[in-house]
DNA sequence: GTCTATAGTATGATAGAC
DNA sequence: GTCTATCATACTATAGAC
């Protein structure tokens, strides 16, 4: 996080704002960096003055979106208490703060991108934000709060639900983010617990997340 | 469904198939007409012999994961009885013929590919079954079976998981169809009611799915 | 039904003036 | 920081021989 962005409103973030908008609806491939521009405001060669390439963009709005998740996700994972606690405010806090971005992300943790081996890092990063989830669930079915399941079906159903959430705030601006988000932590944790009268605890004894 | 292809396990199937892989690993738009025709051990250009363009490839396998989920989301919204168990059943057999298709199918939901108006009629076909999900979570909730939610959301989250089962079974072969979709109705049941226990009925009553 | 050769187009990116 | 002009490449699809 060694940059100097403070409240930029620039050339640069609406590049990467259109962008965004733009991957989540035609795909990062079935965007052209001339559609970008025009969706700027500028023509296509000035991109490669802000940024050197398209992938460059593409890895911003990672950044953005993934590296805070992981480090919520690696916490959660480790943490100790109930494990349904612990699942249930992180994706609070997931969904909350995703549907607080100012950008429309998406179309990006399609496995389709991540795919190319010039994008590894980033999907090591989601490999490694799995592995924690997928550690959460197992954790909670052994404990007995989850119902029985495969720890790799269980991560997936989450970060499907997680994922359907990023489409949903794309084309529905104006909702609540954390009404959406207890709606969507509500989801996962009703689908995974074993006892869901556990789930009513969780909802009420929940202070609002800290951003 | 006026097609001569008993079991023609021929070039046109095999184009099929590995279409789908691709498609699923890359996208459509990742994919190359040189890989397919690779993954298959002929040259480019002869795929033109058996599909007039890349994109009927695309179409085919729609037509094989699409339509046969409308119908049945169509008679799930409009039939009578209790919510719960119409949805419940529509998602076990959804979930459950999915995992036996013969292609690793998606990548083609994908909200970027169906976007482009030469794909018009199928993103209009996936917006009905998507209207009929609406519908049953709309019915369920004003039944007082299921939580209250925006059936857009609700709609969006059930999409989300079968997404999910997808991507699972094309990474996880060999798991058992029926388990799988047996824990995915549960998780998204249980996500959805309000009285849980519900759920446990519904589970226990049900006959294996017929095809 | 498959091949070689190639046409036609769109793309990401660079050079260099202003 | 934006522009015009353009290059190099990759792609879908066609033509026509075998």
């Amino acid at each position: 996080m060694s940059r100097t962005d403070k409240i930029t409103n620039s050339t640069r973030q609406r590049i990467l704002a259109e962008a965004a908008l733009l991957f989540r609806r035609h795909g990062y491939r079935g965007t052209s960096t001339r559609q970008i521009a025009e969706a700027v405001g500028i023509k296509q060669p000035s991109l490669f003055h802000h940024f050197p390439n398209k992938q460059a963009i593409l890895e911003e709005l990672l950044a953005i979106s993934l590296d805070d998740s992981l480090a919520r996700a690696q916490r959660a994972a480790s943490a100790s208490g109930p494990v349904a606690r612990r699942l249930y405010d992180y994706v609070l806090w997931d969904l909350a703060t995703l549907h607080r971005l100012p950008f429309a992300l998406s179309g990006i943790y399609a496995h389709d991108v991540l795919q190319d081996p010039a994008l590894a890092p980033w999907s090591t990063k989601l490999e490694a934000l799995y592995a924690n989830l997928r550690s959460l669930i197992d954790q909670g079915v052994r404990s007995g709060e989850f119902r029985p399941m495969s720890p790799g079906l269980g991560q997936a159903m989450v970060a499907g639900v997680t994922l359907s959430h990023i489409d949903y705030a794309a084309e529905h601006t104006g909702g609540d983010p954390d009404e959406l988000a207890l709606a969507g932590a509500a989801f996962i944790l009703g689908g995974l617990l074993r006892d869901p009268e556990s789930l009513d605890r969780l909802v009420k004894s929940h202070d609002r997340p800290s951003s």
